[in-house]
DNA sequence: CCAGCCACTGACCGACCGGTCGGTCGTTCC
DNA sequence: GGAACGACCGACCGGTCGGTCAGTGGCTGG
């Protein structure tokens, strides 16, 4: 400890006024958390925050950037290979839900921002990263397509928005579900639901007769 | 007008008042606007805001009051009558997205405080909401599953998760597909994201050989 | 006409906000 | 030892916030 350089204490502090920010903005918004109580939360007087961030918009924009970086190492490429498909599709809903709640503050930043209309350049950084996570399932929804494995009518466009919204609402409607002792095992739960959301998806929710006949119209 | 009653005159001003702050709550959240911004927008004095509400919080409440009430009165229950099947489930899906687009302020408004974490009782109030529109939901299905309508491997509460979801996605993400020119016409977009999310439900991603064989199993 | 009531408002209040400033302390280097 | 620098902080600043208050004007009913 006696041979620590000074850097590594400056670093420590800001790495705390982060992490405060970032569990604080995304429970109450950018508006609703004071740099009194980020600095309070991170164990710094305020002035030290302004010491290390030019204003709270900085702070923010820190915070934000910090989860895009890490929301981008965390896009997921829905693999194209031999496996079977609902495996894929499995092993991609079970992960893109566990990074949900592993990352669950950064994540409802995310959708804060996603609801903020007429915001700036944030919504910006935001979209962005958004917009190369949805692609990459587009993308690859289109190559799955390409090589016959999905069906000819189903619209890449549409099954990723309907994948990831079903994450979504598993998500946003978390609380609920716990209340109902329905997360009582959360990795069961999210194991679970993965699968069922891909074997409806694969098969289709008709039974077996009148599915066989949707296709052949 | 000579003839109107003074009460007329005070309810307008409380609709100025309770429109103007459910447009701006919805836009930046309870705490990113001022009474005196929501005043300016009603055209009223702020003294005169809390005139009619005794604090900014009633207010807020009775603005989530109001969505609630119409969302309740918007509260659809998908029908279980002898239509087919994709015709019962698309009728609901663009019911359910015109209602978004249409109250997109209350929707934005209650989107925020499902993300709000140690909230009081508005969000006990908007989960209450939720909780009967999705109730309503997995009744129905949990019905048509009964009636031999669903496959029998089908679960009720991920089938209405999945549908909700789409929409939620659909709804969250309408800036950015916008700006790729994919809602240039809205009503025609959402007809069309409703029948294409019901198609891919119905009958499944799977190419039709292996969607029976799925079923085989 | 007058009293009572209600809608409305400008001015004001204390609290809190984001941000600044002068200063202290510890570390490093010459 | 002394200068320079960076981390840190208590006190302070001007501004905004939610809310209050005394007052005004219009309307109604007796």
């Amino acid at each position: 400890m006696e041979t620590q350089p000074p850097e590594t204490s400056a670093t420590e502090a800001v790495e705390r006024i982060l992490a405060a920010a970032e569990r604080l903005f995304g429970e109450r918004g950018f508006n609703g958390v004071s740099t009194r109580l980020i600095a309070d939360a991170a164990g710094v007087s305020k002035a030290n925050v302004f010491h290390h961030f030019t204003s709270k918009l900085a702070l923010y924009e820190a915070v934000l950037s910090r989860g895009a970086e890490r929301f981008k190492a965390l896009l997921l490429q829905l693999t194209t290979d031999d496996r079977p498909l609902p495996e894929l599709l499995e092993d991609f809903s079970l992960q893109h839900l566990q990074n949900m709640f592993e990352h669950a503050g950064t994540f409802s930043l995310f959708l804060r921002q996603l609801l903020d209309t007429g915001a700036g350049a944030e919504r910006t950084l935001i979209e962005n990263v958004l917009e190369q996570s949805f692609d990459l399932l587009v993308d690859s929804f289109a190559t799955l397509k390409a090589q016959g494995r999905l069906a000819d009518g189903i619209e890449p466009r549409t099954l990723a928005l309907t994948l990831v919204g079903s994450h979504l609402s598993f998500f946003l409607l978390r609380s609920m579900l716990a209340q109902r002792g329905e997360l009582d095992d959360l990795e069961d739960s999210v194991d679970t639901f993965s699968r069922q959301v891909v074997d409806q998806l694969i098969g289709g929710i008709a039974p077996a007769a009148s599915a066989s006949r949707n296709h052949e119209k």
